[in-house]
DNA sequence: CCAGGGTCGGAGAGCGCTCTCGCGAAACTG
DNA sequence: CAGTTTCGCGAGAGCGCTCTCCGACCCTGG
């Protein structure tokens, strides 16, 4: 794998320079095709000398920052495009203090040895990874993946952060007691974090209206006539799990089910099998379900089917995020949409706009869920 | 896009800090709680003052790169966690051109208006990235995202890499047809890209055997008692899909069929829906079907069943992916498995290598596919 | 005991950029 | 037309770091 076949010629070269440098030594090393200055790529520097300009001027005309005279301006930015001069963040970075770059947190708890983070193979983080760049890149900022399992992992972000390797911080936690929101808060470190964090903090977040998302569900299984209605819910330390269970419930009761059998699973396909089978042994009647996510909404038709149940014509089952997956599944499943790009977008979105004006307050955005009706209630 | 709200507020805070400069010269701005020196986060000159030593020394401790006694880096790294520093990389980056990062690109080709480029919901990208993330963490190294569309997109993405604000670039292509591993290797940045680029350049890859997947199908297949196979093909400018598809047809021959039907697709779950319609239709008695990727599969199992055949007992059908919602799906597909995570790691093994040892050579790593039998086949 | 070599720390020069400051000229005012 | 502002540009000081010298010191051998 590793064999060294490039080495010997590196060095060499390293070696050819080097050694005759008492003849060298005054002229610059390269007296051959010298293309604007010394070495590598154009600099400011380069471009001002070309321009017949100071450095100062051709900076002005490259962050378009206070007036210059049009003609100085035109000579300039032909001098730009002569040298082929693109600026050096780095040293741009060292100055001003801002990076142009934010780093997409991918949070997750290590759970007894095994790193259990965010499932990079599901689709939500795509989604999210999408709608953040297509609002980051109309501003030019680039997005830094981290993940954060362990405390040395939330302490690299904030240490990356508070060195201005990145100028903020999205967060997309998989879990609601997650300490990276804490400590950037701590930091005092911009960021914006994906669903409400589990204890209030002054911290920006956009969110979906689970529990509308979740009257919702309730309401259209009331309207295809479902009398007998469950619920497999998420882990309850999560907020929107929490919602979207009480969502669920109250708006049950509205509509005359005062109680909603319900049973705990943990966002995975296997825990909704389990909590079906469960709610099967229980509660014989059934004919309609509400799961907290896709998986579980999955994994419950798939325990449904292996009782001999029918869906939707025996059972109905509503799922929550309208995964891909659960629109490929048969019978397609139906579900609760959150938007989950445009949510991204509006993460980055404040983001920038507390990176630009940080005495900004913290704010949140709240989205409106809607119910994607397929085949399977 | 660029109208100006923070310009405003920016220039009062100028003012502020700058109008009372008489009074407030001397101290630092903030009389708040300053860490060890003026202002905002530790420098090596901070370190090196509570550690009693010179820049240098600090220097050389953090970086460990000469011999330093073992007392002063005692004190040094007492200093270090004290006054917890943390190197900023603009400044490392800028002397030493490196900065630790690399850029991941996403890149597609805009066809027609529609901006179509990867599908970040599509499990792959997740699964790409996670993978690079395992290889690129331990060694310190972060991804930048970016995504490369237009011609705009990818001449940001290499002036990015010229300026050394990244080391090397990731490329995920989702064509075979893509300008980008070109732009790449013609400015001679090191690179490396997912799956063998569709005409032959000096540029590392890594990929998977897909004519050896396709033969596990076929294999399968005829194993299972197929006798009148079909093919789903990708769209045959693609390298990945042509392979796919003549390593079948090879196996197929191998195996006493001669003659594959075939139509193409385009990797959507519609096109395998078309496709797999079109088949049935001029040729009824069919009981296998390979396609080049799940989503195909996907679709042609809909397809079947739609027209009142049933799968696998009537016909049997092999993806190609193994991604995740082939495994959720009823009945789960049976799909030749690419180690995607172990393929992306590899990729950013190549990547920091050629990037460490930039004359290395130019390398490529095949992975052996192999299959997932589930249900369909 | 001293010369010579080797080790290890410090001084200082930049890397490429931004931004404040100041100066000269142009544009205004009375 | 003189006085005063405004405007536009250049000079130069760093941002925090690395890295090359260089000098101080220690160890060893003669």
């Amino acid at each position: 794998m590793a064999d060294e076949p490039g080495a010997g010629s590196a060095s060499t070269a390293a070696r050819v320079a080097s050694s005759p440098s008492g003849t060298l030594e005054a002229t610059p090393p390269s007296g051959l095709p010298v293309g604007t200055s010394g070495s590598g790529a154009p600099t400011l520097e380069d471009v001002a000398r070309v321009a017949g300009v100071s450095r100062a001027t051709v900076s002005r005309v490259v962050n378009g920052q206070r007036r210059v005279a049009a003609d100085i301006q035109a000579v300039v930015r032909e001098a730009i495009a002569t040298t082929g001069y693109v600026p050096n963040l780095a040293a741009r970075s060292l100055v001003t203090r801002r990076t142009g770059a934010v780093i997409v947190v991918v949070s997750g708890v290590e759970e007894q040895g095994s790193p259990s983070t965010i499932d990079f193979a599901d689709p939500f983080f795509g989604r999210v990874v999408g709608g953040m760049l297509r609002a980051l890149r109309p501003r030019d900022v680039d997005p830094i993946l981290m993940l954060a399992e362990t405390d040395a992992d939330r302490a690299r972000v904030i240490s990356s952060l508070r060195n201005g390797n990145a100028d903020g911080a999205l967060v997309v936690s998989t879990r609601g007691d997650d300490p990276m929101p804490r400590l950037l808060v701590d930091a005092g470190l911009p960021a914006v974090v994906f669903a409400r964090p589990g204890r209030p903090i002054p911290l920006s977040f956009v969110d979906v209206a689970n529990r509308d998302g979740a009257r919702l569900a309730a309401e259209h299984l009331v309207a295809r006539g479902c009398r007998h209605v469950a619920a497999i819910s998420g882990p309850l330390d999560v907020p929107s799990a929490q919602d979207r269970l009480s969502g669920f419930q109250d708006a049950m009761a509205r509509h005359g089910q005062a109680f909603v059998p319900t049973v705990g699973g943990n966002f995975t396909y296997e825990s909704g099998v389990a909590a079906m089978a469960s709610l099967l042994d229980a509660y014989e009647d059934l004919d309609g379900v509400f799961a907290s996510n896709d998986l579980m909404a999955l994994g419950a038709i798939e325990a449904l089917q292996a009782a001999g149940r029918r869906v939707p014509d025996d059972v109905r089952v509503i799922g929550f995020d309208d995964s891909s997956v659960g629109a490929l599944s048969r019978p397609a499943l139906t579900s609760v949409r959150q938007p989950i790009e445009e949510m991204a977008a509006e993460m980055a979105r404040i983001l920038l706009d507390t990176i630009a004006d940080p005495g900004r307050r913290v704010t949140s955005t709240i989205f409106e869920p809607t119910l994607r009706i397929r085949d399977s209630a």
